[in-house]
DNA sequence: AATACAAGCGCG
DNA sequence: AAAGCGCGCTTGTATT
């Protein structure tokens, strides 16, 4: 146990916020009363080392960013809460497991029970998390404290501070936003769909393909948007498909079904990115999605608003350097995979995967045939797949790199019994309902049916799966994190362009438009934004903060994680 | 009229 | 092609 840490307190009552520096030993100094302002004043002149720890980052860190000042570390307490309260290596933290108002934000009432607290500006994430200073000191404490009598506290206050730089990072993409070119956007668009159609009509591309549609099932009023009436129109022309999925439809041929395919992707690109999309979410140049930093329970984020996660690959042409800079856009390749290998210590899928492509170097060591092959093994493996191409070939696989899909099968093993797992860093899956265990308890009892042995089976092999995959997604977004996390720090230290020198000011906000800073993240993929004239030393920083992110995680395993890396004015994906 | 759910499809 | 994991969003339909 380590002595409990002593802080200074700069935050204002009923702000939720403490200013803590582990790295000296402060005292407290008493509280300000105050606003949001006064407490961005008072903290701009914090040293570097400052960790704000506050209930919900999403709750009070908009506002710092808006009044020009940025946080160097935080200390989420709402996020860091959760994780503790679930791992596996806090086993005696039942002070903090009692703490359950801090539960609020992750226990949402669905039952339309009124929110029970006020909010101001309805600012996203701003749950029944306490907001007393006192309320927050005491829950540090309980975190402090859970921690040091963790099995592992080096692992998991890594991934607190990661976490928690995620919140910081979440709240500073939503500020900055994506830049984000209407022009090309409604290019794309007019191309696709022929023109912005009057409310509540259709675009003309769209039209034209119902009335084809429409006429290849002999049906002129034939509802091609109801499931229902568009199989029961389709059978009567015998095309016998059970669902109207994409994939089913391609396997008849039939006049109507390639049109009818194209009336599918036209539609959802007008419903779900087209000029309303526009008009609500790429306002002022920037699309601004809210992210939700551990919105998943693997540790992945999650979002809410605008689709961040899912930009259609058609429209990455819209994503635009504002004049007078660029974007540095870079994914890792085969991120869960090779972090299955180190995780898993496998030195043989780590030699195959090391300074190449993944998928050819199982190829060329001959496990599978072709690149193609690799993937969906790789997947399979990783998913638990057990039938079709891709469960036939996971045994290869299995005979190959016995260490890694050890791991894995011994991840989907204990899920299935009901037991938990952990990540890397200590992220532990969620238990099972009560529901699930009576499954369980009935499938055994004497008199149980075949039914309630096969819904056994099934839910077992569900949470195999499920817990299969957390192991490695829950890795691989803590190694994400740790990227984001190390290259932020990296973009602070570059300087900011002045007007004098050249560099134009953009619309990403009184922080971010003169500093390169990212602008996009997706499980695996950043985007940064930054002067042209920084867009080498960006690059240098992106691969450098990989490569850090390794090191913080894996140590010298040898195995690296190579990015995909283009500096580009838009960020077209080939 | 409001809400819940399933299907389908976009992303990793 | 879909399969095996994790999401969010829109639509139409069913339910209340």
């Amino acid at each position: 146990m380590t002595a409990p840490p002593r802080w200074r307190v700069v935050g204002a009552d009923g702000s939720g916020i403490v200013v803590v520096d582990l790295d000296e030993d402060l005292r407290e100094t008493g509280r300000t009363r105050g606003d949001v302002v006064d407490l961005a004043i008072a903290a701009s002149a914090a040293p570097a080392t400052t960790r704000w720890v506050w209930s919900d980052t999403a709750r009070w860190y908009p506002q710092l960013l808006a009044h020009g000042v940025t946080a160097a570390r935080g200390h989420d307490l709402r996020l860091c809460h959760a994780i503790l309260r679930d791992s596996a290596w806090t086993p005696e933290a039942s002070d903090l497991r009692g703490a359950v108002v801090w539960d609020a934000a992750t226990a949402e009432p669905s039952d339309g029970a009124p929110a029970l607290f006020d909010l101001d500006d309805g600012e996203a994430g701003a749950v029944g998390v306490p907001n007393g200073v006192d309320a927050a000191v005491d829950e540090f404490r309980r975190q402090r404290a859970a921690l040091a009598g963790s099995t592992d506290p080096a692992r998991l206050e890594l991934l607190l501070a990661a976490e928690s730089a995620g919140a910081l990072i979440a709240a500073e993409l939503h500020a900055a936003g994506v830049p984000w070119s209407r022009e090309v956007h409604e290019g794309i668009l007019e191309e696709t769909l022929g023109g912005r159609p009057a409310a509540g009509e259709l675009a003309p591309r769209v039209r034209e393909l119902g009335a084809v549609v429409r006429a290849a099932l002999g049906d002129p009023a034939a509802s091609l948007d109801s499931q229902p009436k568009l199989l029961r129109s389709l059978h009567r022309v015998g095309v016998l498909a059970e669902s109207t999925s994409r994939w089913e439809l391609a396997r008849f041929d039939h006049p109507a079904i390639g049109p009818l395919l194209q009336y599918k992707k036209l539609t959802r690109l007008a419903n779900a990115n087209g000029w309303t999309w526009l008009d609500e979410w790429a306002r002022g140049g920037r699309f601004r999605p809210v992210y939700v930093p551990g919105g998943v329970v693997t540790g992945r984020w999650a979002s809410s608003g605008g689709g961040a996660l899912q930009l259609p690959r058609q429209l990455r042409p819209a994503v635009r350097a504002d004049p007078g800079w660029t974007l540095i856009v870079a994914d890792v390749a085969q991120l869960e995979p090779r972090v299955l290998a180190a995780m898993s210590g496998d030195r043989a899928l780590a030699e195959a995967a090391r300074g190449r492509d993944l998928y050819d170097g199982l190829v060329e060591r001959g496990i599978v045939d072709s690149r193609q092959e690799a993937k969906i093994a790789m997947l399979g493996a990783m998913y638990g797949a057990t039938t079709g191409d891709s469960g036939r070939l996971v045994p290869a696989l299995r005979r190959a790199y016995p260490r890694a899909m050890g791991l894995v099968d011994e991840a989907a093993r204990l899920g299935a019994e009901g037991g938990v797992v952990t990540t890397w860093l200590g992220r532990t899956s969620p238990g099972v309902s009560d529901g699930w265990r009576d499954a369980q308890g009935r499938a055994g009892a004497p008199d149980a049916t075949e039914a309630d042995r096969a819904r056994a089976r099934r839910s077992a092999g569900d949470r195999g799966r499920f817990t299969r995959n957390f192991v490695v997604q829950g890795t691989a977004a803590e190694w994400a994190l740790a990227w984001l996390g190390s290259l932020r720090t990296e973009l602070a230290q570059l300087p900011a362009v002045d007007a004098a020198s050249g560099g134009e000011a953009t619309a990403s906000g009184p922080v971010f438009s003169r500093r390169a800073h990212l602008c996009f993240f997706l499980h695996d993929e950043i985007i940064v934004h930054a002067p042209l004239g920084q867009a080498d030393l960006v690059a240098e920083a992106v691969r450098r903060s990989a490569a850090r992110a390794t090191q913080i995680l894996f140590g010298a395993f040898p195995l690296d994680f190579p990015l995909d890396l283009r500096i580009a004015p838009d960020a077209t994906k080939d």
